[in-house]
DNA sequence: CCACTGTAGTAGAAATGTCAACTACAGGCG
DNA sequence: CGCCTGTAGTTGACATTTCTACTACAGTGG
């Protein structure tokens, strides 16, 4: 199923919502409330000791553990779920800052590779330790086993329907 | 136990890391991609929809339920877990828009209470529907109860864990 | 009363993200 | 081939968020 010319959803008229439960509403609000919390302290914290921001880090996390530390541009962007645009951006500062490098893609003239330089490996070396930790402290230490694994099954059905559509 | 001038947290050498499961790492993967795309696709569908970002129509939901429809700056920061700074912003758009108003606390000079307006009011309720039908759609629906109730669980400890700090 | 420290809110600049074109190439099909 | 549609990536204008510094008031303790 593709989407029609205008992608707009049939509007809901106010009769016809199926409102949530007051326990739906506590779980999800719980939900968004803890993600925002959540990705602040880790955005601040990971800025605070290594100067780079989530974003950054992840784009050197997905390159470090691609082939040849290259992907191609399209890919980073689907595996990251961020916009091509806004990885456009994002890459070219990077490339500036000297910690990605950007070739034409021999197999597809209209393709990009995206590769990690030395001095992004590096910078990855030294952030992962202090990231590793945030991300135990704020979430992986205060949860049971049980409560991350049901946590990451969840996000991972969720996930999985949207890449669907 | 307060914070010390500088907030850093001591370095971790790489030696002393406690690092990731592979479970944990598919977990917190899971969890940061669907968060990713749900986010994305609530915000995208919203604007759409209504022409509200995520962030307005938050600041209207704790308004409209807050008595007098009025809330203290700081504490709709507060509950949103925005920056004072960009509440002040968010809300200075919409009242241009017409859709709050501010006015000073009479119990607190310093203070500025925000309060939604009958524009505010009829454009959430207009905005009501279709924002939760998107919940539904990609985040209720595509989960049993268990499973939303343990994500709803897991988050609120995380959140609490945080506003403690 | 006064100094001091902390809280509330704001403002402007800089950084980042979104949106809407736009170029260029790929792949299918007459 | 030549046309058409779709994909890959970029760009620049615009919107939003963050960062930092600032003003103003509250509360505490001398």
């Amino acid at each position: 199923m593709t989407q029609t010319a205008t992608p707009t959803r049939a509007p809901v008229n106010a009769a016809d919502v199926r409102w949530l439960t007051p326990a739906q509403q506590t779980h999800w609000r719980a939900y968004r409330d803890g993600t925002a919390l959540l990705m602040d302290v880790l955005a601040r914290e990971l800025d605070e000791d290594t100067a780079l921001s989530l974003a950054e880090y992840e784009v050197l996390v997905r390159l470090s553990e691609a082939p040849g530390r290259t992907l191609r541009m399209s890919e980073l962007a689907g595996e990251l779920a961020h916009s091509r645009s806004r990885l456009t951006h994002t890459i070219r500062r990077m490339e500036e800052a000297g910690l990605v490098q950007r070739n034409p893609c021999a197999l597809d003239a209209r393709g990009v590779n995206c590769t990690m330089t030395d001095l992004g490996l590096q910078r990855i070396v030294e952030a992962a330790p202090s990231h590793v930790n945030a991300v135990r402290t704020h979430l992986i230490d205060v949860l049971t086993d049980d409560q991350l694994r049901a946590l990451g099954t969840a996000m991972g059905i969720v996930a999985h329907a949207l890449r669907e559509s």
